[in-house]
DNA sequence: TTGACGAACGATAATCATTATCGTCTACTA
DNA sequence: TAGTAGACGATAATGATTATCGTTCGTCAA
């Protein structure tokens, strides 16, 4: 195994300061190889180029570190609640609010948001069915927990 | 194997003849177990009530079922990109386009969804950190995929 | 009725994504 | 220059979901 850990980019450790992550070689190729892939990768695609520079990488480191930056805040997650299917009736219009910490998923009223996105023409001529909000918070128990 | 089509709830037999979906026992069930469940129920906690009904039940037929369900749309999944972990940067403000075909995901712009929900105070002391639009529908490749 | 057929089901093996475990390595410090 | 905590790599284990396949059911026609 080598790790070598000659931290060059500047950039890269700025961001480390500002979110609590101590910068390491892995740390910073897969932080660089995110800055060229604009879309939502999954951490197999993100595997994948990483594995270009280093090929002696291992999915597991990547699956800890991806998980690590989105805790501190270097990366997000595009859905909250992945991680197993979930449905519901289709029945009234609503949408909801999810725990960021808890993952718990509560509904909220389309009036209880205030104004609403005009749907309306979209790039690339997508044809909208209807859209689905997400508030991402912290729920009054993990609040509660976290004052503790 | 007991498969007693007895289809007696004419409210299920409407929904089925609505949605295209043929009726049968475990659909029923099914069906009426989830009327109960007014959260974002998984199929293990799907399966679990359905076997109170029907002990015999196959969890793949629950998953059958909740597909065609949702293929259908008697049910609607919660999130329409879960399966595997998606991330990006944190960086700008945006939302999503999601593709309920081929779930292809795309950014959109605040700017281009027009007016958008005020946060505000929040049911249950929900203490709000962002909120995350998904734009659901069909993408033009889709669309054009159908028409030919 | 009986026979044939296609859809639905149940059992279970297989797959895929993710996590846990554990031994080793590295940077830092005493 | 030994000790230590955090990071890493290899891989086993887990959990969710899907695929396969043989059986059963409901329907339709003889």
């Amino acid at each position: 195994m080598q790790r070598t850990h000659q931290v060059e980019s500047r950039a890269f450790r700025e961001v480390c300061a500002e979110h609590g992550v101590t910068p390491t070689h892995q740390r910073q190729v897969l932080y660089e190889v995110m800055q060229t892939m604009p879309g939502h990768p999954n951490p197999e695609e993100i595997y994948e180029r990483v594995k270009r520079r280093i090929p002696v990488i291992s999915l597991a480191t990547v699956y800890k570190n991806i998980h690590l930056f989105v805790e501190r805040g270097v990366l997000k997650e595009v859905s909250m609640h992945h991680g197993s299917l979930r449905v519901e009736l289709n029945n009234h219009q609503h949408h909801h609010m999810v725990c960021s910490q808890c993952k718990a998923i509560t509904d909220i009223e389309e009036k209880d948001l205030g104004v609403l996105p005009a749907l309306q023409r979209l790039p690339g001529g997508f044809q909208v069915e209807r859209y689905a909000i997400d508030v991402i918070g912290v729920c009054a128990a993990c609040q509660n927990a976290k004052a503790s």
